[in-house]
DNA sequence: AGGCTAGGTCTGATTGACAGACTCAGCAAC
DNA sequence: GTTGCTGAGTCTGTCAATCAGACCTAGCCT
């Protein structure tokens, strides 16, 4: 009855650190944005309503953690200033971004829907996250899915 | 040049709402115990290094969502206790858990790999999201996914 | 010179995380 | 029946993060 899991460490445990980088509040939101194509610092803030101070910090993590980059743009008529985009790390936070809007639209959404839909480019289809095993079969109930022990698990001292 | 995005209220977007629960510092790493059979308070304590106060609150805050629902249960010659276990609701995290999942064993995972995989229980291959359109077709690309208002999206006063 | 704007800093109050000690109920061993 | 153990907490004090609101600043425009 014990479970398993107990016999293995979860000092490097990868749910642990991306949500270190996830987990903040305001980061997915922030995402959201970006990936929405709201790039810029006061649009962003207006939008959320996310405080500046932590506005300013989250973006200087995301930068760090090299999920978005700075880029230097000119307007005509204003002086430089910087945008937000999303770097090749960033962009495959895609799925977890799909994840995370269909169990929301699912369970917390208001009764007219979601406020936003995700498509593909091609057919303009709506976008969704479905699980899939390595031998090509589709895994749609939950409790057919088994977490184990990976490669790098290591035993408990 | 001016995104779309602007014009729409971000007021009842369930991305927030959904990350109201899981972007807790610590929830996705609660969830990833249950997932993982642990289901009892102090088993998660030991391992996972949150403070008390912390999971208590972090327990009762998913019990209170509905995520997790208390089940008391008695081991012989112990008096009686709770256990903490997945809802149906709680169930639907699996492509969010596996999501950040694979983001986090690609980007930050050590040289030896993810501590953690999860299998699919009926042929034992490991389990990946995948997005996919409303169409079939499949979306490799992360560019090839179009943000979009949905049918709850409402204009910004 | 004065005003506007984007993108910030600075400051102080409130909230949350954290560590460590304490509590409490029931079972068990003496 | 007292003592001790165990699982699941609560209490307390400290320290960091969040938040709201005011202030700052560089460059452009009039």
């Amino acid at each position: 009855m014990r479970p398993a899991a107990l016999d293995w460490s979860v000092e490097n445990c990868t749910i642990a650190r991306a949500m270190a980088i996830l987990g903040e509040r305001w980061t997915l939101v922030v995402l959201r944005e970006v990936f929405n194509g709201v790039r810029r610092f006061d649009d962003m803030r207006v939008r959320t309503g996310i405080p500046r101070q932590v506005l300013t910090n989250r973006l200087a993590m995301l930068v760090e953690q090299g999920v978005l980059r700075r880029v230097p743009y000119r307007e005509p008529g204003s002086r430089m200033r910087h945008e937000y985009r999303l770097t090749d790390k960033g962009l495959d936070l895609w799925p977890v971004l799909v994840a995370v809007l269909g169990w929301g639209d699912r369970y917390l959404a208001d009764p007219d829907g979601s406020p936003l839909t995700v498509t593909h480019r091609d057919c303009d289809a709506e976008v969704r996250v479905a699980m899939r095993c390595a031998e090509g079969h589709e895994v749609t109930e939950p409790r057919d899915v088994l977490p184990r022990p990976g490669p790098g698990a290591r035993r408990r001292s």
